[in-house]
DNA sequence: GCCATTATCTATCGGACTGATATAACAACG
DNA sequence: CGTTGTTATATCAGTCCGATAGATAATGGC
């Protein structure tokens, strides 16, 4: 793997020293979390697997509320190790939008629900941008700054998308998911057999395999 | 899980019958992919699991080169669950955009890498927006119009913005990644030490957790 | 004053999923 | 006539998530 999670990790503690908890609650609430995720299922080995391999060290400190946290910091083969790795090529970009598979197929979904999933996804989304220009500083490194820059950009756009429009999978007019369902079986069945899922629509024109990525 | 891999499958089944090599190429190349994935370890033991409990049939077919193919169609009960499923509410985005990390360190980088890094992720990107362009038909459901448009939209908005503001990290002036990181350590060593990964920074101001999402 | 809730903090574990790999048959290329 | 590429199914080690547990203490409601 390109960048799991243990150098997720040592690339945070490069920012400032923390605890497990913290690099969660960064992850969690800050602008980082909006493209990297760790579970603490993973961070916690993680740190302790950096501290075994001369990555970091680690120290107890009073925690904010008398309890005792363990604080990780980088050490200087640590930090190697991280530039090492940033000199490769990243891996991918991995996806997973539910919210878009469903609306996919709106026309399963009826007008309510589909209004309901695409109201309660502008709400996030338009939460979340309110946060990443709430933490808007200008002391911060450039690169955090494009980041941010970017994260800004691509937020605003799937909300002026949204907003522009949702009527076209809103407006449709249809009966209940449920009877549409049950009597699609019936209709479609020979209607649809023929047709298969589009494996080959995708590669006549462009030559095979152009679109991966 | 809201929607784990045998859900998504028995959707894409929904839009035509379809082996087990065929979901996955369809995922791999065609517009469905951009935003959600399902490697053959899990679509395979999915497309059993369904079968077994009466939401698909299998059928065995010639292969396009004399191979035996399995093809699986969604039965009346598949329908049924299916619709079921996309009664709920769809989870949270879930991403990974390794590069914009490696971009978050573009002066641990060097402008050469930082360049290289963005140069592939402007022809991926690319790729995929003609991709999706080339399998643009006008006979196509309403929601799968409206998911191709959004995922052109945030395409773009990414190319755009890349090639607008990739200048800012480009032009900083920095000796080799490598010195620069040895002598980081000794540098930061006193400096960095009292800053902590901010999880502070984030809620002070916005209120507590008003960001998540 | 008391109890429910929430926040801080570390830690573990079942199960889902990926990525790599094995196998096999045939087409096309040079 | 070997090598590479495509179609096709299947397995598996290892990674990671999501849920859960357990402990302490401040907050807030009533």
């Amino acid at each position: 793997m390109a960048l799991d999670i243990p150098m997720l990790c040592l690339g945070l503690l490069t920012r400032g020293e923390a605890s497990g908890y913290e690099l969660k609650k960064a992850l969690q609430d800050g602008p980082i979390g909006q493209f990297m995720e760790a579970s603490y299922g993973s961070i916690y080995p993680a740190l302790s697997r950096l501290t075994h391999q001369g990555f970091a060290t680690c120290r107890e400190s009073a925690g904010e509320r008398g309890h005792t946290k363990k604080v990780y910091a980088v050490t200087a083969a640590g930090r190697a190790a991280f530039a090492e790795r940033l000199r490769t090529v990243p891996a991918e970009d991995k996806l997973r939008l539910e919210f878009l598979y469903f609306l996919m197929f709106s026309d399963l979904l009826g007008a309510d629900h589909t209004a309901l999933v695409i109201d309660h996804k502008l709400a996030t989304q338009k939460a979340k941008l309110a946060m990443m220009r709430s933490v808007a500083s200008g002391i911060d490194p450039p690169g955090e700054r494009f980041v941010r820059g970017y994260a800004e950009a691509m937020l605003s756009t799937s909300i002026e998308y949204l907003e522009a429009h949702r009527s076209l999978i809103e407006t449709a007019p249809n009966q209940s998911a449920a009877s549409q369902t049950v009597q699609a079986d019936g209709v479609q069945a020979g209607t649809v057999q023929a047709r298969t899922v589009q494996t080959d629509s995708v590669h006549p024109d462009t030559g095979k395999k152009a679109a991966l990525a």
